[in-house]
Parts: structure tokens; sequence; C-alpha cells
DNA sequence: AATGTATTGCGAACGGTTTGCAAGAGGGCG
DNA sequence: CGCCCTCTTGCAAACCGTTCGCAATACATT
């Protein structure tokens, strides 16, 4: 479904604003900062404002069309995606990949089974040395 | 080991703020933001000041012995412990619970095997609705 | 007790995010 | 097509958790 059909059906206005926002994620291949995305966001239309990007950023998480990631002290956004994708982040050279755990579903249904709790957003970050730095003098 | 020995260990000093905050953390039983520290530090020394308190938490972060968790746009703190505790939070009511989850550590293993990364910290965090909340309305 | 240095308290600065408000634009309806 | 109502925006100021610089303090060693 696209964008404007969900705003529609929730009667929210299709703007420049969250279009231009909502295009450099779908395009974008990592995680984006508020302030990534702000620039540009700027460059497609440099008219377009900062707080309307956070905005829109709230609604889009609101519709859960986006994901916010606090991996740092900042922020970060990408496109919505499942659970099981996971993020694991080089604690040296700082980049975040993508891996797919299926076992992140085991866990759910082990939660649920066993917790007494009802599970709904399951996030898994992993930090490490990804294989292009070096290891850790003292590896945990 | 004392937390004394601990510090002396690395030739840090064991201060005034340092023990009160250690106490602090090690007697609660949740997690607790930063603000909530440094009142209860407050309550039982006036005159140590937040900023130590931040400090503090850095260097016992940094020494192992507490965990930072970005749950929210606040960060919080508690004495360290194992990856396999996770982290229920409620939306509805806020609560952070533990929950014992072996299957973090063959989350872990898996990790390691086939994602050509050295995974060190995993961080799970689940959200969702705890026995004491009603169900939402649109459950997911 | 005196000394040298790590650590503190304080207040100001910081940086990401939010907010109030008047101006502007989406879109339903005539 | 244009009007009008309302939602949304741009802007600038406020916010708030956290960090920092610096002179004063207090550990720990002698
Ligand atoms: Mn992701
Ligand atoms: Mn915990
Ligand atoms: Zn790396
Ligand atoms: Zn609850």
């Amino acid at each position: 479904m696209e964008l404007e059909d969900i705003l529609r059906e929730r009667d929210f206005r299709l703007t420049r604003p969250r279009r231009v926002v909502w295009e450099v994620l779908s395009e974008s291949e990592r995680h984006l900062s508020a302030a990534e995305i702000a620039e540009e966001v700027h460059r497609r239309d440099p008219g377009i404002n900062v707080s309307s990007v956070y905005r829109t950023l709230a609604l889009l998480a609101e519709l859960d069309l986006v994901r916010e990631s606090r991996l740092t002290e900042t922020s970060t956004w990408e496109p919505a995606h499942a659970d099981a994708v996971i993020h694991l982040v080089c604690e040296n050279c700082g980049a975040t990949r993508h891996h797919d755990a299926a076992l992140v579903e085991d866990l759910r249904a082990e939660i649920a089974r066993t917790a007494d709790f009802a599970p709904s957003v399951i996030d898994v970050r992993v930090s490490g040395t990804c294989a292009k730095c070096p290891a850790p003098s003292t590896p945990r």
C-alpha cells in the first residue's frame, strides 16, 4: 500500500515533508539519524524544516512504517522490518549491520509461553567486533 | 570482590560519591534513571552533586560493574547482569521486568558461527503487555 | 602531618528533540 | 474551479538530559 493511502486511511494529509522524508528513508540502505535525514531532505527541498522531519518521523513510527532504534545516545531511523532482522553494532567502527536470526521467533514463543507477558516488538542489539575490525585486546 | 578492591586494582580512589552511588544501585531492585539515582544519593548525602553521579556511573560501567540500558529516551542503570537476563518493558504501565532466556546464548553462538562478527554484549528488549495490564485493543 | 594528584562541586554549555504560534497549504464541497 | 475549514508547517525559542572547565577539596601515600 502506498504512503498516500496509509495516510488517508487515518485522515492524515499527504504533504511535501511527509513524502520527501518517506522517500529518503525508503531509498536508504542503512539506519539514518534525524540529522542525516534532515540533511538529505533539505537537499531535495530546502524549504522543509527539521521540526517537520521530527514530526514526520514520529508519525511514520506511529503508523508502523518506520522503526526507531536507540542504539547509541541519538536515535536512528529506517523503514520497518521484521524483529528477526537484528542489529550488529561494531564497537570499533560503529557500523550497524543487519543479521537474520530465526531464533528471535523462538525467543518470542518462549516468552509468550513462560513469562506471563504478551510480547509485541523484540529488539535485539548485539555489540561486538565486525570482520573488518581487529579483535579487541581484551576479548570478553 | 568489594568495590574498594576493584577500584584500587585499577588505581581509582574510593570516594564518597562512588561509594554512595554504588550502594544505591546495588540496593535497588529495579532499573534507575540518573535522576532517580541522584535523588536517592542526595538523600543520603546532600553534598554529592549530579555530575559526580554521572561520572561515577560512567566509571562503574567502564569497570563492568553496572549496565546501562537505553530502553527509552533516557538511560537507566542497574548492577551488571548476564545477557540471558532480558528486559520485558510493558507498553502500558512502563514497568520493566527481568526474564531469564537461555535462548540468548544460543543466539550468541549462532551469530558467532554464521555472521562474521564477534559478539560481546547482547541486549534483548521486549516490549509488550504485562500480566497486570489489559491486552491492547489492536494486538499485533 | 604534609604532599601530590585524582576527584569533586558548581555553573555554564551542549546537542538532540520538542513546542507554541502565526502563516501556509491540503483537500472536500459547493 | 475556487472557497473554506482545518491540519500542517516553518521558525525561533524552550527544553532536558548529559557533559565540561575550572578552582577547591579530599584521597592515599610518604
Ligand atoms: Mn534495522
Ligand atoms: Mn536489567
Ligand atoms: Zn567494525
Ligand atoms: Zn503493564
